[in-house]
RNA sequence: GCAGGAGUGGCGGAAUGGCAGACGCAUCAGACUCAAAAUCUGACGUGGGCAACCACGUGUGGGUUCAAGUCCCAUCUCCUGCACCA
């Protein structure tokens, strides 16, 4: 043995070299093929990195290293999503600037992350909170409110009671706060929003033309939530006003037999007057107010309301005077906050009219047996024909939705409606570590955006970052900052205080990786034609319904605005499972499981982190640690070490081995691709396990099997190459190539059945003919074959199966 | 409730409808060592048998097929989302 495997002496040897190589830049020659690689940038937490934080960047690390060494220029890029809560908190609890924490976390992340031996392009290196990167989060903002897309409202907003700020609905997880766990109420606020419901239609559309599992796919599409319908009139009786409604069964009408609205429907207090049971109404009220979200969904769902005595409502279709009830399973936020209730065929309504006695009438029957409305709604649209329906009896639900909808039109009682569970956007944060929001308000002008020439707006320096009790951002305090001149008429104007949350800056961040120093636009018109769309995209689960919608609808938007060349800015998109402590629970400091990835990496290596992370089991499937899995990984690398102690100085590949490298080769390269990193590296496992059998490898094989690992374990790999005296560097010599010819065996061993059950086996060459295979075969079996043949059966190169009686 | 995914040795996990358990871990035995660790070699699904071998075996019950972990129907359990969206 010449010389001991030292990872620590090695890993740190070669961080330099490429370092000073530039050895995974991306290049700006444009004329040869691409590929951008992209994982989702970190929150520089004040923790360091988790060994979570690995997983997804070593099976990319994979891929762009394979393709480097396939020929393609590869823009493989890291930065930091650094403004956020957390860091904001830390500054105010420690009286530190937020930019100071900042700074010292992502140079602590960075350099956890250069320890593992990246091929990121640090060139290229983004931080959000930096202002020559916010002015283009800005510039973006300024579009969208010039589009009309960015508007101001006054609204009931989510509001966390602990981190004191408001919430997208998104980041509001079963009626508490996504990130601190704490109780969301609702406050009344005047909020910026985006109107990402405009994009509704385009978000659900694009997913038809890109590559993400499917589970991503369902996600988005069910959180957008389109559903086709229609709106119908139902006149009050005696009055003007109609109550309006939405359903997705028009061809129910005829069934419809009450209606309900939601507690806060203006109408209550509209026709108070009219009202006899007022107290009721206003006691059922209350207590729905009082309700919080948690409240509402944990709650057993036992309805509850309450009739509006005095008002009538009447059926368009029939002419019937049906009861107005109010309950609170009728949402306001939906729809048109009111309903037509047909207790046959809708459960919600079914339980309700259960509950208070009220009539039912079946207007759809099943096709497929009997159905009993007094058991259960009828629901199912696919087996159903319409009865007891005038004009649509006899026609399926489809059919007769559809002439429903024309029926409604024709008469001017109702019009076809899409609605979307999905809301716009809530996009502003009463905090201080944030984007400036670039408006002013005038009192002559309105909101004004601000001229694009001052951008970036700076964020002042303010004595405190803590939030206020009413709600105002630590900027409202700033006077001098937040008294200007309006740009539009030159009088005076406020600045808005309030930030931007931090999906923004995560909305176009891999825009600005393709250009990223560029001072004139967000990123070269050339850079963005050349680079996207991104070829894979790998992130979190967690991320499917905010920054993934979020940065889609936002680069659907610059799409619009001729800004980027490609309406989907990713065009793969896979997740990885979580990292799980070694009991099999989530890692976390209070269950005492967490794993420093510093630690693994001093005491086994990079290389031993990376690759057990890929081996640890299927890429898209959680997993739980192990630390003698971590120690097994390090073996492997040991052995891979050892075999230069046997190594020949043949060139290429001895002939009993020639067959089992091409198929290694073909393997780990197919494997690489499809994200089964694990059968990759047992497949490396394997043929090492031979050349230990043989007590032997040629240089030839040995540089094959260093190649194939190199992407999994660049640092041992390439100290390999350098000591077993090949040329130049491992990181830029070709991916190794196979002779798919060459991937068969040319005897192999078959399995011998008698009706299926594997009887003996047999080796044949792999092209000698079926006759002479079943000939062997029944020699083989002997007197075991003691019936009648019925069938006989070679599947080339697999199996003989004899079938007797 | 709806949607998506998963149920395979002691454990993590492999298997284009074609010899279930690759690869790794743990365990046991042997070699090396004064000894231990490390390393190397071998065994390792369950039951029976000294053995060759036989039977059984991929959550459960059916089915299709020469052949099923894999396909179809039903069913149970677990995980992950969403959840009164009319």
């Amino acid at each position: 043995m010449e010389k001991m495997y030292s990872p620590k002496v090695i890993e740190k040897k070669w961080h330099k070299i490429w370092d000073a190589e530039k050895a995974f830049a991306a290049t700006e020659d444009y004329s040869k093929p691409k590929y951008y690689a992209l994982v989702e940038f970190p929150y520089p937490s004040g923790q360091g990195l988790h060994v979570g934080h690995p997983r997804p960047y070593t099976a990319l690390d994979i891929v762009a290293r394979k393709r480097r060494m396939q020929g393609y220029n590869v823009l493989y890029p890291m930065g930091w999503d650094a403004f956020g809560l957390p860091t904001e908190n830390y500054a105010i609890q420690n009286k530190i600037h937020p930019r100071i924490v900042t700074e010292n976390n992502v140079q602590r992340f960075k350099e956890q992350l250069q320890s593992l031996g990246y091929s990121f392009d640090w060139d290229r290196e983004i931080n959000t909170t930096d202002p020559d990167y916010y002015k283009w989060t800005q510039w973006i903002f300024m579009k969208l409110f010039k589009e009309g897309l960015a508007y101001k409202k006054e609204m009931p907003i989510n509001w966390c009671t602990s981190c004191k700020v408001g919430l997208a609905n998104e980041e509001v997880v079963n009626g508490v706060c996504e990130r601190c766990g704490s109780e969301v109420v609702r406050k009344v606020k005047s909020e910026w929003m985006l109107k990402i419901t405009e994009y509704a239609d385009k978000l659900i559309d694009g997913l038809n033309d890109v590559d993400y599992i499917e589970k991503v796919k369902v996600s988005q599409v069910n959180w957008i939530g389109r559903s086709e319908g229609a709106e119908v009139d139902f006149a009050l009786a005696g009055k003007e006003d109609k109550l309006r409604v939405y359903t997705t069964r028009p061809d129910t009408l005829f069934g419809a037999t009450y209606m309900v609205v939601s507690p806060e429907h203006p109408y209550i207090d509209k026709y108070q007057s009219e009202i006899s049971n007022w107290d009721e109404i206003i006691a059922y009220r209350e207590a729905a107010a009082k309700k919080s979200e948690f409240e509402r969904t944990e709650l057993v769902k036992e309805k509850t309301g309450v009739v509006l005595d005095g008002l009538k409502a009447i059926n368009p279709v029939n002419g019937k005077e049906i009861p107005i009830w109010i309950s609170d399973y009728v949402l306001m936020t939906y729809g048109t906050g009111a309903i037509m209730a047909v207790p046959a065929h809708d459960d919600r309504d079914w339980d309700f009219a259960k509950k208070f006695n009220l009539p039912m009438i079946q207007v759809v029957e099943g096709t497929e047996g009997a159905v009993d409305i007094n058991e259960a709604a009828f629901t199912d649209v696919a087996t159903g024909k319409l009865i007891n329906s005038d004009f649509l009896n006899g026609l399926e639900v489809t059919d007769a939705k559809e002439k429903m909808k024309e029926f409604l039109e024709e008469k001017g009682i109702g019009n076809r409606k899409v609605n979307y569970k999905l809301r716009d956007w809530v996009f502003s944060r009463q905090r201080y570590w944030g984007e400036p929001i670039p408006i002013v308000e005038c009192d002559k002008c309105g909101y004004v955006a601000i001229d694009e020439s001052e951008l970036p707006l700076m964020l002042p320096e303010v004595d405190s970052y803590m939030p206020t009790d009413n709600g105002e951002s630590p900027l409202a305090a700033m006077t001098d900052w937040v008294n200007t001149i309006c740009p539009c008429c030159g009088g005076p104007a406020k600045r808005e205080t309030d930030t931007m949350p931090q999906w923004a800056g995560s909305s176009w961040y891999f825009l600005r990786y393709t250009d990223p120093k560029n001072t004139e636009a967000l990123a070269s018109k050339e850079a963005l034609d050349y680079w996207l769309p991104i070829d894979w995209y790998n992130g979190g689960m967690e991320h499917t319904t905010l920054h993934l919608l979020y940065s889609r609808f936002w680069h659907k938007f610059l799409y619009d605005q001729k800004v980027v060349p490609t309406h989907e800015p990713y065009q793969k998109r896979t997740s990885h499972g979580m990292i799980l402590g070694e009991n099999g629970e989530k890692m976390s400091k209070s269950r005492g499981n967490v794993v420093n990835p510093d630690d693994i990496v001093n005491e086994f290596g990079a290389d031993t982190l990376r690759t057990y992370e890929m081996f640890i089991g299927a890429f898209e499937l959680s997993a739980s640690w192990s630390q003698d899995g971590v120690k097994g990984c390090r073996r492997f690398l040991d052995r891979v070490w050892k075999l230069m102690d046997i190594v020949s100085d043949e060139d290429g590949y001895s002939s009993d081995m020639e067959t089992k490298m091409h198929q290694t080769i073909k393997k780990v390269s197919n494997d690489f691709e499809n994200l089964k990193f694990n059968t990759a590296i047992a497949a490396m496992m394997a043929l090492i396990n031979d050349f230990y059998k043989k007590d032997s490898v040629t240089k030839g094989e040995l540089k094959t099997l260093i190649t194939l690992l190199n992407p999994v374990a660049p640092h041992m790999t390439e100290e390999m190459w350098e000591m077993l005296g090949f040329e130049g560097r491992l990181y830029q010599t070709a991916w190794p190539e196979y002779d798919e010819a060459k991937t068969v065996e040319s005897t192999v061993e078959i399995a011998v059945q008698i009706n299926g059950k594997t009887k003996t086996t047999l080796a044949i060459g792999k092209d000698d003919p079926k006759d002479d295979v079943i000939a062997k075969a029944k020699e083989a079996l002997g007197d075991k074959l003691n019936g009648t043949i019925v069938k006989e059966i070679y599947v080339p190169g697999r199996i003989v199966n004899i079938v007797q009686k």
